[in-house]
DNA sequence: CTACTATAATAACAATTGATACTATCTCAG
DNA sequence: CTGAGATAGTATCAATTGTTATTATAGTAG
C-alpha cells in the first residue's frame, strides 16, 4: 500500500514525459498535442459545434477557439454557419488536412509503440482497464465533490 | 490493440482531472500540486541544493525558484548558504511547515483513496508496476531520441 | 596564477493558459 | 408577442509557464 505513495507524482510525470515526447515528434508538423487532439476528434465527428468538440477533446472552449483560428487559417478546418442556430458554427475538416491526419495517426502509433514496449497484449489491456477505472473514479468526484 | 488508441488521451485527461481535483482539495492550503511536490520532496531530503530538488521533484529550476520564493516568504522553507559552494544554497523546511506537510499527507491519502476506489490491492500493484514500466520506456526515449 | 569553460541561482522577457466579460441569438414563461 | 434568462462563440485582461540572458562562483588546462 505504501508503494502507492507516488501514484499522483508518477501520473503527472508520466503525462509530462508523454506530452513532451509527442511534441518533440510532432515538431515537424508544428502541432501541439491539444491541437492534434482537436483535429483527430473533429475528423471523426464532422459537423459538430465548437462546444461539442471542446467536450469531446476535453479542451477549454476558449483554447479551442484559438486552435481553430489557427487551423482555419492553415486551411485544415472550415467553420460553416449552423442553419438551425445562428449563434453556432459547424465544423469540418478540409481535404488539405488529410496528410496531417495521417501523420498524426503515424505519430500516435509510434508513441504507443514506444510507451508500451515490453508489455504483452494482456498487460496493455489491463493497463487501459485500470486507467479507465481510475478515470471514472475521478470523474465522479467532479460531479459529487 | 485498437483499444489502445486513446492511451495518450486518457493519460492526459487523467492527469488533468487528478491535478484539478488535488488543487480543489488543496485550495484551503493555497498550494498547487508542484508546490506540494517540492515541499514533500524537500521534507525528506533536507540540506539539498535547489538544483537537486528540481531534479527530485521534476520541476524546472526556474519554476522552483518562484516556488521557493513564495514558501520562504511564508516561512515554510529556509535557504542557507552552502559552505562548500558559494553559488549554491542548501534548503531546509522550518517547523512552521509541519502542519502544512501533515495536510499534504492527508490530502494525498484522500486523493489516492478516491482515485483507486474499487481496485484490489493486487490491481493497485499491477497499475503501479505498469505505469512505472511505461515511465521507464519514455525516459529511455529522452536519452536516445 | 590565469584564462576558459561549466554550473547554481536568478532576472527579464515572451508565450501560453485561464478567468471574466461581452455580443448575438435562442428558449420559454406568461 | 415580449421580456428574462440561458447559451455559442469570442475578445480582453490577468496569471502562469517556459526561454534566454545575466551574475557569481567553481573547476581545470596550461
Amino acid at each position: 500500500m505504501d508503494r502507492m505513495r507516488n501514484f499522483g507524482f508518477i501520473l503527472k510525470n508520466l503525462e509530462r514525459l508523454y506530452t513532451k515526447r509527442f511534441e518533440a515528434l510532432a515538431q515537424e508538423l508544428s502541432l501541439t498535442l491539444p491541437q492534434c487532439k482537436a483535429l483527430f476528434q473533429l475528423s471523426r465527428n464532422e459537423g459538430i459545434s465548437q462546444k461539442r468538440l471542446a467536450e469531446l477533446a476535453e479542451i477549454e472552449p476558449m483554447t479551442l477557439v484559438r486552435i481553430l483560428d489557427r487551423m482555419e487559417s492553415d486551411g485544415w478546418v472550415e467553420r460553416r454557419p449552423d442553419p438551425n442556430d445562428r449563434r453556432a458554427r459547424t465544423l469540418y475538416v478540409t481535404a488539405g488536412a488529410k496528410p496531417v491526419l495521417e501523420q498524426i495517426d503515424k505519430l500516435s502509433a509510434q508513441m504507443r509503440a514506444e510507451a508500451l514496449a515490453g508489455l504483452s497484449g494482456e498487460q496493455r489491456n489491463q493497463l487501459m482497464g485500470l486507467l479507465e477505472h481510475v478515470y471514472q473514479n475521478l470523474l465522479a468526484t467532479k460531479v459529487n465533490p
